[in-house]
DNA sequence: ACCTTATTGCAAATGAATTGCAATAAGGAG
DNA sequence: CTCCTTATTGCAATTCATTTGCAATAAGGT
C-alpha cells in the first residue's frame, strides 16, 4: 500500500488530504509492519508537526477504518493497536508481545472443514479473527 | 465445570465463598454457553440479590480470571463479554453477533505447519486466539 | 479569489473499569 | 459457640481511553 494508493482512496471517498492527514498516513506507512498505539502514533506524528492533536489521530483512524484501511486489535488489555491493512494479503499475524512487530501468517484458519461444520449447525459465518502471540527473534 | 469444582478451586486459592460470589458463580454456570456483558451478569445476579454491586461483579471476574477460570473477549467494540472456561476443551468459538451464543469449534488453528513456520522465523509462540463471527440458527 | 464544507483543535463529556477506605462477614482457632 | 484475622463488599470518587460539541481553519472545486 503506497502513499499514492491511500490518497486516491481518500479522494474517491470525498476526503481531503490535509497536512495532518499526510503526516498520519506517512507514519502509518512507515510502521506498516507493526502495531502502533494511539500514543505512539501521536508521538511519531508530532516529530513532524508538534501541534498535531490527539483527537485528530483518533478521527483519522476512524476515518481510515471506515474505508476499511485499518487493522485494529488490542496490544494488551488497556491498549489498542492500529496498523494499515495490507490489501494484497489476508490479515493474520504473529504479534510480538515485546515490540509489537507483526509477522504475517500465510495459513488462514478458515478451512473447508470449519465452514462445513458451521453450515451443519446452521451458523452463518460473517467473519473471523486469529492471532498468534509470542516473542520475535530479535526480542528473545 | 460444576459449582463444586469452582468452590474447591476458590478455597484452594484462599478465597472465600460469600453470598455474592455464590450468586455470581451460579449465573456464570447458568450461562456457560454464552458470553455475558458485565451489565447482563449484574442484572442476572440482581434477580437473586437486588443489592449486589457492580464493583463486586468486576472484582469477582478479576478474581476468577486470576484463577484462569474466565474467558474474556469483546462482544463488540464497546462491550466486553465473559464466560466460564471449559477446562476440558480448547477455547475456540463461533460467536453469534445477535444473541452472544457460543458454539465450540472442534478444530484448533495451531497446525504443525503454523508452528514450524513460526520456528523458522525465530518466533516463540506463547499463545493464540481465534474466533468466528456470524449468526446462529435461531437468530437467522 | 471565492465559496462550500471537510477537517481541526480545544475543552468538556462520556463511560467502562479501577481504587481508597470504612464496614461487613467468612471461616479457622480456641 | 465465640473470637479474631483478613478477604470481601459497597459506595463514592477517580482514572483513563475515547468521543463529542462547536467555533475556527483550510482543502480544493468553481
Amino acid at each position: 500500500m503506497t502513499y499514492e494508493d491511500l490518497v486516491e482512496k481518500i479522494k474517491k471517498a470525498g476526503g481531503r488530504v490535509t497536512g495532518q492527514r499526510k503526516i498520519i498516513l506517512q507514519q502509518l506507512i512507515k510502521h506498516q509492519n507493526k502495531l502502533q498505539s494511539v500514543d505512539e502514533l501521536l508521538y511519531a506524528c508530532q516529530q513532524y508537526n508538534s501541534a498535531i492533536n490527539l483527537t485528530t489521530i483518533y478521527r483519522n483512524l476512524e476515518f481510515l477504518d471506515g474505508l476499511q484501511l485499518i487493522y485494529k486489535t488490542n496490544i494488551d488489555r488497556a491498549t489498542s493497536g492500529y496498523k494499515l491493512i495490507n490489501l494484497e494479503t489476508h490479515h493474520h499475524y504473529m504479534i510480538c508481545s515485546s515490540c509489537g512487530k507483526l509477522l504475517p501468517i500465510e495459513h488462514c484458519p478458515m478451512s473447508d472443514d470449519l465452514i462445513k461444520a458451521a453450515e451443519k449447525e446452521g451458523f452463518t459465518i460473517s467473519g473471523h479473527s486469529m492471532e498468534v502471540y509470542g516473542t520475535c527473534q530479535s526480542c528473545s
